[in-house]
DNA sequence: TGGCATGATGCAATCGATGGCAGCGTTGCA
DNA sequence: TGCAACGCTGCCATCGATTGCATCATGCCA
């Protein structure tokens, strides 16, 4: 048989220089076959099922039909080279190398749901990744190698300055947390003062004297919620006493020993204002284990109305972060930078939800 | 200036046929642009950077500074094309249509975590996409497509048959859920009959006349559950009333208004086993509207054991799902079907673990 | 009947990286 | 002096798609 290209039972000849390791076995189908069975050229194809007029109406609907007939669909990674495009974005979330924890607060899990609808609402990937909270230059990795368009960043960063580095280097990002000064970057968050303002004011307006606040100040987004705090007192003409302000990380075991330690150092205390709701749960239950009832002896208010506060027992009082609207806009103000405006900080409105957990009397 | 091929400093004469769109602005720096630099041709640069013994140790070192100097990674895109490879496993969760909701149950947010912890450690990455669970053929497209060597499905699919359909079509993929008949993809999942066995033994070893279950046993995995509820009353020569089987969807409000109703009809009932935690919590804060006392009235159960069942008041007796391992399973299912091995299916062990929620007397 | 516009298609360059083979200079041995 | 061996590099084809331009057949008009 003369080896003519029009031949389409021949196999192709092997290559000169044959990769070393053999495809997966019935090797995908790609346009070159396409082409083959119809007859016509990888370009006709190409064009064809990019719905351009430029090819034959009656060859287009061959094609595509021939297409479908075969299963076929265009590969990606060839497409994005070729056009040097990517609709992938990366959404990086913090691993603690200390505690070895990584991210389980069901409000960020949430968060990440919501970024997850967002960008399929737009026909974007998402890719899921996980590095680090020392390690955060390995995030710009994703873009670098091109496996991503930009990067959306979720949870508790420390590090200021390596965001900002990594703003200088032309990353495209967006991170979720409290807006700082001198930030190069943009972020997307919720009013942590005002909610700080809503929890504390309502804790107070309902007789509290002594309000714990219970979380992490080193973090941008609990510092400005203790500031609300702080800031509530004040307008009250009440002094914030630094020792009801406990710097206790998100980890179950910590919490719960601090509020054993408080309890056993006979701190008075008569409502607290937890920085998650996750930390109000345990907190409530530890409160209970100490023989302290809840809302009786000890108002509580938490932050984030996740879905199960509703459902919790005493039903707990929460300030709202609006997490649909948290995903629309990170995306938002990602797809804003890509196109080449400059990335616009968002501050979400938060709202209090009053539930019994801080019922009166 | 006559146009050599040696000034590196020449600019490159404009492309024959330049992109359409310019790409963005301080182009990404490539393997071409380190060779240019370093003297020496593209090839030594690839061969440089992946570290051959055919590269001079020498001009290896320097092309590997520089490459650092210059902050150069190299694009995965052009190198998943050439190679024929591609490390990224896609994880689908199904997106209900009817409800217009997403998974948000955060026992499957944590087998998701579990998944990316697996995937990590082995050096994949996770693309995470939803999809209509009517609509699962798309599943495949992000193999077909090229974006993903594998699938890995979470959730809850009623549709066996279209899952057998893509195992057909050669697709590697596992399925979080329950072992069906016939079936000709893998799964990995819960001990799910053993796990029903167990919390229902306990409940009525505890002194439990009438266990309620409650839990859509459409789904395989809950089906599995309900059958051990039944096996259990059998075993301890009880007839488990069918009137006590509640078939109720994992959604908050049908199953507040399922409690309601149940309150309101007077069916007796001094025991609860629920599908999962979290319709556990919910039917727990719905008793304890209607004026019921968990445990004194009615003990429960529950099935995941997610964080914070133990937090919840009262603390949550449940099934444990073995999350962690979970992750683990899936990941290694998926990769021994990629290494050409027929996909294992794996039954992991449930174990019971008691609290409050289920205290006799 | 010649000339030209028009529509449909193919050719070949290109995206960024990889790797077989050939080529180069140097050295060692006969 | 001749030639093979060796170490290092560069050339070029290739992965699967896209697209500007050339080409070719047709039809229409003068």
């Amino acid at each position: 048989m003369p080896r003519t290209k029009s031949a389409p039972a021949e196999p192709k000849p092997p290559a000169a220089h044959p990769p070393a390791v053999k495809a997966a076995a019935p090797s995908r189908v790609q346009m070159a076959d396409i082409a083959r069975l119809a007859g016509v050229s990888v370009s006709t194809v190409s064009r064809a099922l990019s719905g351009s007029t430029l090819v034959n109406a009656e060859t287009r609907g061959r094609i595509a039909e021939l297409a479908r007939s075969l299963n076929y669909s265009i590969n990606i990674g060839a497409q994005n080279l070729r056009l040097g495009h990517n609709n992938t974005v990366a959404v990086i979330v913090p691993y603690d190398p200390q505690t070895r924890q990584h991210l389980s607060d069901p409000f960020f899990l949430s968060l990440i749901g919501s970024v997850a609808d967002a960008l399929t609402e737009r026909g974007h990937d998402m890719l899921l990744t996980r590095v680090d909270a020392d390690r955060l230059d390995q995030a710009a990795q994703v873009y670098q190698t091109g496996r991503a368009m930009g990067i959306v960043l979720v949870g508790q960063w420390h590090h200021h300055d390596q965001l900002n580095a990594m703003a200088v280097q032309g990353v495209p990002f967006v991170v979720w947390g409290a807006q700082l000064p001198q930030q190069l970057y943009a972020t997307v968050g919720g009013d942590n003062l005002t909610g700080g303002l809503l929890a504390t004011r309502h804790l107070l307006a309902g007789g509290a004297k002594r309000v714990l606040f219970m979380g992490d100040p080193d973090l941008p987004e609990i510092g400005q919620r203790q500031q609300g705090w702080a800031q509530a007192h004040a307008e009250a003409g009440l002094a914030a006493e630094p020792r009801l302000c406990r710097a206790v990380p998100f980890i179950t075991e910590q919490i719960q020993r601090e509020v054993a330690t408080l309890l056993r150092q006979k701190l008075r205390f008569d409502a607290v204002f937890a920085a998650s709701d996750l930390m109000a749960m345990t907190v409530i239950s530890a409160l209970r284990q100490g023989g302290v009832r809840v809302p009786e002896d000890v108002r509580v208010v938490g932050y984030d109305d996740i879905a199960l506060a509703e459902h919790f027992h005493p039903p707990l009082s929460t300030v709202r972060q609006p997490i649909a609207d948290a995903g629309q806009a990170l995306v938002q103000s990602l797809l804003s930078q890509l196109a080449g405006e400059r990335g616009r900080s968002t501050v979400l409105a938060t709202e209090l939800v009053v539930r019994a957990s801080s019922a009166t009397g």
